[in-house]
DNA sequence: TGACGGAATATGTGCATACATATTACCCAT
DNA sequence: ATGGGTAATATGTATGCACATATTCCGTCA
């Protein structure tokens, strides 16, 4: 007879929050009753709940106990992989073309969104990336000099921007914004598709410490293009 | 003096690999040379390192030791709201109209989704959700009766089928698959929109216990319609 | 009646210790 | 050399104990 894991008591907490025994709103037994009840410590009862509660299914507040929540789905977890890997996993051979490449004043918008003045300059670029023989993702970055100096220095002829960013800067937060569009003249001779076809539009925005390093709009072409999320609910 | 807090191994081991101390593929010093070093019992440096490994910062093998992981950018959260809330947010009225309601024998993509054999029936709805004036979102959904029997006697008049399907069932897995597309005619019509418009589609599929309950298409306009996803890094 | 303060209580966390388990390293026999 | 068994080792986890801390409850006093 092996002692009791606080795997067992996860398990057997959960199943009674599946079979409706624990309702939402309803309060877990404390610690130490449940201690008492599976035969083993605090603490062991306290990783089980703690786990639990990090999971999204309860929720503890000191005094108040350990409460069963609502089984709202939680944030679904979407893989934003690198182009690369992306096109690489299909079996495709991934080709990297630099379209262009200035040092300018950007757009209001860019501006904003990078945290500029009316008058800074950054460096833009634009890129295209293939899958075997058909476009992946046209990319159009900005990249803001003040807080990644080092870019300037960089031709991106063989590697692109965000591999080069992700190995240069330890990113401290990612901000993804997901949309769909038809494309414009522009986009739709970059991709090879029809004017008004419709694209799938990422756009990405990424921080060091508070300061905005680097915005880049990715198109895709709508009819290949998938992007999955999966929510797994704890066991 | 306090004691160190499992909390201040976390802070320091993770300045060390922020500042290249500890570089990617780098070893991490053993639990018990930490303990010394920090003066603590070594099993608070194990919640610290286990926390890290949770946050996929490094990653842990019994007898190998600690190492520290790339810096890829972990999975990104995406917040699938429900549509009653993600309208009601923006202030505008949430209003859920049923446009069909049928039990039939659905088309083969979906009785493979659904795990259905070639003339097994299921529940047919067709819906639409308004924000306003305008529409928000048109769905198009199937329902497994043989895992939901109740929802045949539901007549969505008045509850959208996710939002009764939330709460009837403790979902153990969702997947989402994101893309972007022209409108169809049908799609356009209904959505207010010119045929041809770019849309927005989200494919939600969700099991219990590895049988598939329900699979919808959800149509949203482009231009409006919009998907957040943050990656945020560990402190 | 209502504001305030302290007691009660549930969770949060640290420590020393012991044992479990996976995996590597190494040594020995063939 | 080589294959296999075994010891060494780092992490994994359970326990009893002690104290910390947040929050609620309740009684007291104005």
């Amino acid at each position: 007879m092996s002692r009791t894991s606080y795997l067992d008591v996860k398990a057997v907490i959960l199943g009674r929050i599946r079979s409706g025994e624990l309702a939402p709103g309803d309060t877990v037994p404390g610690e130490a009753a449940l201690a008492g009840e599976f035969g083993c410590a605090r603490v062991t009862v306290n990783r089980a709940l703690r786990e639990l509660a990090g999971a999204g299914v309860v929720e503890r507040r000191r005094r108040a106990g350990t409460r069963v929540l609502d089984p709202t789905p939680r944030d679904a977890a979407v893989e934003v992989p690198s182009v690369r890997a992306e096109i690489e996993a299909t079996g495709a051979e991934y080709r990297y073309e630099l379209l262009a490449r200035r040092i300018a004043v950007p757009p209001r918008q860019v501006r904003a969104a990078l945290g500029l003045g009316p008058r800074a300059r950054a460096l833009h670029l634009r890129c295209r990336h293939w899958a075997g023989a058909s476009v992946h993702q046209i990319e159009e970055r900005w990249i803001n000099l003040d807080v990644v100096p080092a870019a300037r220095k960089v031709d991106f002829a063989a590697t692109g921007p965000n591999d080069w960013l992700i190995r240069a800067m330890p990113l401290s937060r990612v901000e993804h914004v997901f949309s769909a569009a038809n494309a414009n003249a522009a986009e739709a001779e970059l991709l090879g598709l029809a004017p008004g076809a419709a694209v799938f539009v990422v756009e990405r925005r990424t921080w060091i410490d508070g300061r905005a390093i680097t915005r880049a709009r990715l198109v895709h072409p709508g009819a290949t293009h998938r992007l999955v999320a999966r929510t797994q609910s704890p066991l």
